[in-house]
DNA sequence: GAGTCTATCGCAACACGTTGCAATAAGCAT
DNA sequence: ATGCTTATTGCAACGTGTTGCGATAGACTC
């Protein structure tokens, strides 16, 4: 089975966009989004930059990050920090979710843009600051712990 | 809440809680205890390590994150992570609070626990995941930048 | 005070991420 | 196709944080 490309329609996407700024389609941009597009889900950093030179031996870190603030200038990906402050990327593609990281079993759940909606609004109209779901990142106990801990 | 100003009575609670787990008092201990009560607020490892090699040069990083660790551990401080992913220590007497960090300004604004409660609360009734107001730390936009960005 | 045990320290190397710079190559014009 | 412009790349060095290990020194016993 030949490598698996990303869906047309977001590289094509990914081209205009560059194009219309006067910037470049490369050869390692491609094997980037491919890379991101294959790893559905979340990837960190460093398993991006892995699997990237798995099919281009030559790629450095530079590059990728690069390549990855790139993506997320044209909000085509999107990271998050993770508890330890690890960055972690996933696709724009993906329904934009928080990210609520248990410490007790380590286990990463999704918090979806409908459970998020009400929890944003009730920050802004605390404080006025106007939270981004994307970067939201908790950490805290998951139901399962918290009911483990009660004992 | 109103505690004391970090000398003594942290420094002899710090000394009982190491004697209690078998564990030592060091000069450097202290040192870095003293640093950081006097950083009042909150303060990124690296200025954390600046400081307290004014007072002890032959300070290294390593000891400096290991204590910094040992006061997490301890319960007399806290970390939480920037929205660039580094680390921010403030002692456990300040309040308990999160973090919201403006993408426009670059403000970082506190989020106290009275403002934070229904949030949380909130939060749990959707997802079932109890979240650590001290960890949490929010991007998005502060009042003023929104109404800039109306325009 | 001297001796013992071992927690802690400093060092050195590593991991992740960022940045400056010279060489390369993408995309356009001829 | 050929040449030109400059975005992009790879390299190398740096900043922050972590880890393993031998050396140091704190605390306890005699």
């Amino acid at each position: 089975m030949a490598s698996e490309r990303a869906g047309e329609g977001l590289t094509e996407r990914l081209q205009v966009a560059l194009k219309g700024r006067g910037q470049r389609w490369t050869e390692q941009r491609q094997i980037i989004v491919d890379v991101l597009a294959a790893s559905d889900g979340h990837a960190t950093g460093a398993e991006l930059i892995e699997r990237v030179r798995e099919q281009d031996p030559s790629a450095t870190p530079s590059t990728v990050y690069r390549t990855l603030d790139l993506l997320e200038e044209l909000g085509l990906a999107r990271h998050h920090h993770g508890p330890d402050g690890r960055e972690t990327y996933h696709l724009e593609e993906t329904v934009e979710h928080g990210h609520l990281h248990c410490r007790g079993c380590g286990a990463e759940q999704e918090l979806d843009a409908a459970a998020a909606t009400p929890i944003l609004k009730s920050i802004t109209s605390a404080t006025g600051f106007s939270a981004d779901l994307d970067h939201l990142s908790l950490q805290g106990l998951c139901a399962a712990c918290r009911a483990a801990q009660v004992s």
